[in-house]
DNA sequence: ATAAGGCTTCCCATTATAGGAAGGTCAAGA
DNA sequence: TCTTGACCTTCCTATAATGGGAAGCCTTAT
């Protein structure tokens, strides 16, 4: 089958069908004379996987080595797990951040009265002196998470 | 003061500060005869002001207008307030996928032996057929978020 | 004067994805 | 058979915000 068939059965754009190529993630494609990638049912599901994984917001890279561990038909368990532990610990920490940023506006936006006046909590806050906003201190949480940026579209309502 | 001392001042590195400046986020610095910038007080509040709204988590795209808001003294105040409502929304469906996943991960991980045997329902899961995983289609809800270093992202996984 | 350290500009990398241009290919209809 | 349109190819650009580094000028203290 075409790339686009390939598309249309796993749910992954042909775009990036082809870029998972080029960085390595899928095997280099069967070609016709012409050129044209072809695709077959293991190729199908290996696009599935990933973009399942993807869906649970899998980095590439952790994409990489699960597929490893998914052909090793010997893996321990626990190397799958450890990574998926380990990604929720990184969920767990995003999840903690947008939390506290969404407490503290949700504060400001209360004490906002929001019409024609201009007295702004909000903008009080953000000028504020003192935020700690002095030393450039750099002990981020630096997630260095991915998750994806689209529309994949799916999603269908869970009944 | 220099580009240096201005990042002492306000928490934000000299390489953003140029970087603000390019972007037109900051007006263009002062600078000496040899072509040092140079920064004052109210350059340094400005910084602190957007080191503060990064730190909400506001793309810097809607920084330029709270900034535009925050100098005009004529401001209504519900512009503001929509701004940082329009933010919290885009937080708490962010936060909501985060969690599915972490929902779905929690589960998957639990089944999970974790040891040396390579039954993993993490990967059976991954490799299911039927995820949804068919149809390209493009529905976008596109939140164009950027926090930090993160992505958007999609679909709620029905566990 | 010389070295150290700050400054400047410019380029590259990151992450996953989309958009588009230029041009080749294939299948169906006139 | 020729044309057309849909699909494929590669290559380049952009996104958001930030970091890294090189090459070279400027300043300041020794």
């Amino acid at each position: 089958m075409n790339i686009g068939q390939a598309s249309e059965a796993s749910g992954v754009t042909a775009k990036m069908i082809r870029y998972y190529e080029s960085i390595g993630l899928m095997p280099p494609a069967g070609r016709t004379g012409s050129g044209y990638r072809v695709y077959g049912e293991q190729d199908v599901h290996m696009l599935r996987f990933i973009r399942r994984a993807r869906d649970l917001g899998f980095a590439l890279d952790d994409i990489r080595t699960l597929l490893g561990l998914w052909r090793d038909r010997e893996r321990p368990s626990a190397a799958v797990k450890a990574i998926a532990l380990k990604h929720i610990d990184e969920l767990t920490q995003k999840i903690a951040e947008l939390q506290a940023m969404r407490r503290t506006l949700q504060h400001l936006a209360e004490a906002c009265h929001g019409d024609g006046r201009p007295d702004c909590p909000i903008l009080d806050d953000l000028a504020e002196t003192g935020h700690d906003g002095a030393r450039p201190a750099k002990a981020q949480t630096s997630t260095k998470m991915q998750i994806k940026k689209n529309g994949g579209d799916r999603s269908p309502p869970c009944h």
